[in-house]
DNA sequence: GCAAATGATTGATGCAAATCAAGAGTTGTA
DNA sequence: TACAACTCTTGATTTGCATCAATCATTTGC
């Protein structure tokens, strides 16, 4: 039954509806949501001047988030994962202040803005996690702004790719915990940490030779992980977080929603 | 009477708390916060490793959130003034992920965190807000990332000044329109933007020279506003949503308040 | 009212990363 | 099969910004 496609989604357990797990509160986001969108890659799905549109889910597959300067210069200020939200933008603004686009084949689950704000309203704890996984971008954030503005162009790739590896083991536990599927373009990690990609090939080659990563089309494999998490000037402590943590438990959710409903 | 205190907050009309009109609404923002914090000019509200504390809003003064790469870098990820919440963390993150100060003597109205997600839970709208609040941080954090990641030094200081210009309208209705407080010395606004305090004077005095703008030493003068947004490349709207926007009026809130508690 | 910081300013020099250029693989496709 | 379009790779050259260094100009403290 169509309706029932959020009771067999692969990814909710680690999205914001896994605090959704009551029948009622699962008939809510069959409700809510309206539709399932399947891209290629390269595909883009919406753009900075555009109107604001939809909320979506991401069920696999990679996005880049990007600012475009002038027709040369392109940013990319976020990378999504599966779980990730994607269309974050405060109320009031018209339109867009990025665009979005797939780096690979992949599929979202959207949302229509107000029925997201309705859940949310009625809802009390998947507002809590909505606002736990935009709290958490705001930390990616304040991360590579630091890494673009203080960082190396060694050390800010090697803290990429330690940071790519941590949020890829939330989704996938991987068999030898050091090698990851990488799906970006030489210049698409410059556009990322504001580079060119000629540079970053370079450093990436410094990277192999110092026997530290290598990175090949389409993959890292992570050579010396704790030299690695060193060159990159990280805390332990937040990249564990971003490898395991997880929003409130569904316990907590349901107990918080029920008192809500009570009261 | 000490526990009447949100009802003449100054602030209140510009930060979340702008949504608790009612006076149960107040009563309950009474009982959340748990004092005011008076700090003086470069005093440290919290550090990067210590453990997450509590939330603030800012009453008065400026503050800026950053990180330490090692001894002698220093990025700051965000500037904070009047009515912006400090103090964003994603839940499970048990230490700071940032270390915050005072650039001027500042106030701080204190809400214990758990007391904050209670509030939101009890008052969709206050959680919405707080989201809003949470989302634009996010907005001026991607700008920030694209500024220092694919703008000239130039341009991205053309950028800020815009930025922090607008930002301020919101608050001060200014006289001129042109000129406004900028309590940052040359290193602090290198430290916002990646760059050292030697080539932001010259860059400042670039853009004097050229008729854009003019800094001294605790304030900004715009001098030609079309020219430095060209030649920040801003986005006439965004700018526009910085200086004049917020969250849903207290209308709207108070009635979906009402709706979710009858509901 | 003088000393000691602190910040602003300017010059000289060095380097990290950009830009320019060109060849070698790869992938898609006509 | 071959052509077009990417992507990766490497070398040569340029440049934007950092670094080092010194001199002023303001504040702050005693």
């Amino acid at each position: 039954m169509k309706s029932q496609i959020c009771r067999f989604c692969q990814v909710r357990q680690r999205n914001i509806c896994r605090v959704m797990t009551e029948s009622n509160e699962l008939a809510a986001l069959e409700a809510a949501r309206s539709g399932t969108i399947v891209v290629r890659a390269h595909d883009m799905v919406f753009q900075q001047c555009a109107p604001v549109g939809d909320l979506y889910n991401v069920l696999s597959g990679w996005f880049a988030l990007y600012k475009t300067v002038d027709d040369n210069r392109r940013q990319i200020v976020a990378l999504l994962l599966p779980g990730d939200v994607l269309g974050i933008e405060p109320d009031g603004l018209s339109t867009n202040s990025y665009s979005a686009e797939a780096l690979t084949a992949a599929s979202l689950c959207v949302i229509p803005r107000e029925r997201a704000a309705d859940l949310r309203t009625r809802f009390p704890n998947y507002g809590e996690t909505f606002l736990w996984f935009v709290e958490r971008e705001y930390t990616l954030a304040a991360e590579r702004i630091t890494s673009i503005g203080r960082r190396s162009a060694l050390e800010s790739i090697a803290h990429l790719l330690v940071e790519v590896v941590a949020r890829l083991k939330h989704h996938y536990p991987l068999v030898s915990g050091e090698s990851a599927p990488l799906p970006l373009t030489q210049t698409e990690i410059g556009d990322v940490l504001g580079l060119t990609g000629v540079h970053v090939n370079r450093m990436l080659r410094q990277l192999r030779e110092d026997g530290l990563a290598d990175v090949q089309p389409g993959s890292v494999r992570i050579i010396d992980a704790p030299r690695l998490a060193e060159l990159a000037g990280a805390r332990e402590e937040v990249f564990a977080f971003w490898s395991t943590a997880l929003p409130p438990s569904p316990a907590e959710v349901s107990k918080a929603n029920h008192t809500h409903r009570a009261g």
